[in-house]
DNA sequence: CACCCTATTGATATCGTTGTCAAAGAACAT
DNA sequence: ATGTTCTTTGACAACGATATCAATAGGGTG
């Protein structure tokens, strides 16, 4: 029924252990055995149990996403980036959510780690941000590829994106449009994104001669509702800005609701950038200026590379910084 | 360091067998038995390896979510849904994106299922209304549950919406708002649920004495663009509806953008209405009045029901059809 | 009391792989 | 020719659970 490798074994005629060889590459085979194997491999359909692989070789063959993020969108992205670069490797996807403030989220997730003898983690902002966090797994011989970390260490498995120039380069774009009076939302100060998107914005500011006025800058935490808040203080001030740029594209969507409540128009009285590029910022009007990340490539690559450790792959995959593309639309508008 | 079950039949004294018997709830075991054994598992901290388990059993203890549906706010809920269903089940989830499109789904989904033994199917739409595909599972004797199917077969696991009085009352909701010129833009074709929700809308219209106008009812997908278009081309009209029921929120997104361009103030203007409550619902401006579906609860169920067919559970859980709830917001005006 | 039946329990084989370790052969140095 | 090392290969045990089937104990029947 089911072939198994006793079947390729006969089939070959060599012994299993060959064949285990074999399909694991392992080194040692003589060329013209291994292409005899492979021959049989093929001519059969011989694909190994995973459970017996497993159960034997103590490894999983799970690797396991762990979030904290209520961006479905992004999650989505990450998700499918990851699943595309497992496809053809044997490994699989679980998906554990985490609660971020938990004080119990250290042990957790290691016992979830043994519990279910996950291989390895990918880990996601804001969790990629925790130190500690991060250290404990490292005590525990728990591997993991980080997407986003706040300080990357050169020895760990990680991807980044370029928050930082990205911001700066969008500040700079909204000032070419002839704006001075700027304001910016924060975005949740425990991802390092957020600091990395403000630091972006204010050496732009400095660089191009512009005074910012701390009354337009407003602490959000990456979601509508605070984005919301956050405009409607500014437009309860005496004087409002031309243009505000919001650390993530929610965010300036709360913005626009709040100063079309206030019977201001984007962009006419109003310019607004927002960062992601996630679905909101084309589906309302106007079109949010934004910028874009690779997240889906992003979340590939970590989980390529991570999958490269653990199969000793040769290849080149290594840590790596993704670049944003940034994306011009209606909301911003040349004074 | 690993307890396995030899550890906990030395403990409880007793044999491997027994202890098997005991955490797999097989019938015939004396109740001091089962409290001694179950006694010892607490106490090790014994949990059963899942390869061995899957090895002997020829279990994967996997399911697989199938789904070809942009939506990435209903895949998220969809998918968080199963997760906490599988929980504390020791089953876990893979997802396997599809194109129902495609001319090989059918072979290529069995092939993706006897490859990795996976146990079940949670189908979602468009492929949850593919009667030959859902047919040709059964045909391999591939369990599924199937999240609004198209039609109930009574002896197919499966949970649904009640689609059709949704947008019956949704309907009603409008009309009692004083509206007599009703645009809907139908979803996606291949989407049962597009029919169930037009068809609500028609026999709300017809019931309550109002006539349709052919005009300012549109084919839409599902998607923004489509929505958009729709939205352009009935605004082009001599005459125009005073509220346009959309058959989602993206849908309904997009009229309202075609028509902040064309100069026409929502509710104003125009009023509106989807379907969904994805989060674009609320982050519009206005907000739109929209269904909430319980689609995190349906998933929930479609998994519970499956495993429960597995595991032989005695509960009450089979096929279910679930409640969507009226949500009103800003974007319908009172005439 | 002998007999049968049922409920409970355990000894052992088994699932399909990889790990261990040793053997055989090739290659090379002495 | 002999010893040494390295490459290639295979026999068999092991991973940790469940399946099979037989053994035992207890209860009811004639």
């Amino acid at each position: 029924m089911t072939v198994t490798i006793k079947d390729v074994s006969k089939d070959a005629a060599v012994s299993i252990k060959t064949v285990s060889r074999v399909i694991n590459n392992e080194a040692n085979v003589a060329e013209t055995t291994k292409e005899k194997v492979l021959a049989s491999v093929k001519k059969l359909g011989f694909k190994p149990n995973k459970s017996a692989q497993s159960l034997r070789s103590k490894k999983s063959y799970m690797l396991a996403l762990l979030y904290d993020n209520p961006n479905k969108s992004y999650l989505a992205d990450v998700q499918s980036g990851i699943f595309n670069a497992c496809k053809s490797t044997g490994y699989n996807l679980v998906i554990q959510e985490c609660d971020y403030k938990s004080n119990e989220l250290k042990t957790d997730i290691v016992k979830f780690v043994e519990d279910f003898r996950i291989d390895g983690l990918i880990v996601t902002p804001p969790l990629s941000d925790m130190e500690d966090f991060l250290q404990n797994l490292d005590n525990h011989e728990i591997e993991c590829s980080v997407i986003a970390p706040s300080t990357m260490n050169p020895e760990s498995l990680h991807v980044s994106s370029n928050d930082y120039e990205a911001a700066y380069s969008l500040t700079s774009e909204i000032i070419k449009h002839g704006h001075k009076d700027i304001g910016f939302i924060k975005g949740h100060p425990k991802h390092s994104a957020s600091h990395l998107r403000f630091n972006g914005f204010v050496d732009a500011i400095k660089n191009n001669g512009i005074h910012s006025n701390e009354q337009w800058i407003k602490q959000g935490n990456f979601s509508f509702k605070s984005g919301f808040d956050a405009g409607v203080e500014i437009f309860h001030s005496e004087k409002i800005p031309t243009a505000i740029f919001a650390s993530n594209d929610s965010m300036a969507a709360g913005i626009m609701k709040s100063a079309q409540m206030k019977g201001l128009q984007v962009p006419n009285d109003l310019s607004l950038a927002g960062f992601d590029d996630s679905p909101i910022a084309h589906q309302i009007w106007p079109a949010l200026t934004t910028v874009k990340q690779p997240v889906e490539k992003m979340a590939a690559h970590a989980a390529k590379i991570l999958i490269a450790k653990f199969d000793g792959l040769a290849e080149q995959t290594k840590s790596k910084e993704f670049k944003s593309e940034l994306i011009v639309r209606e909301s911003l508008k040349t004074l």
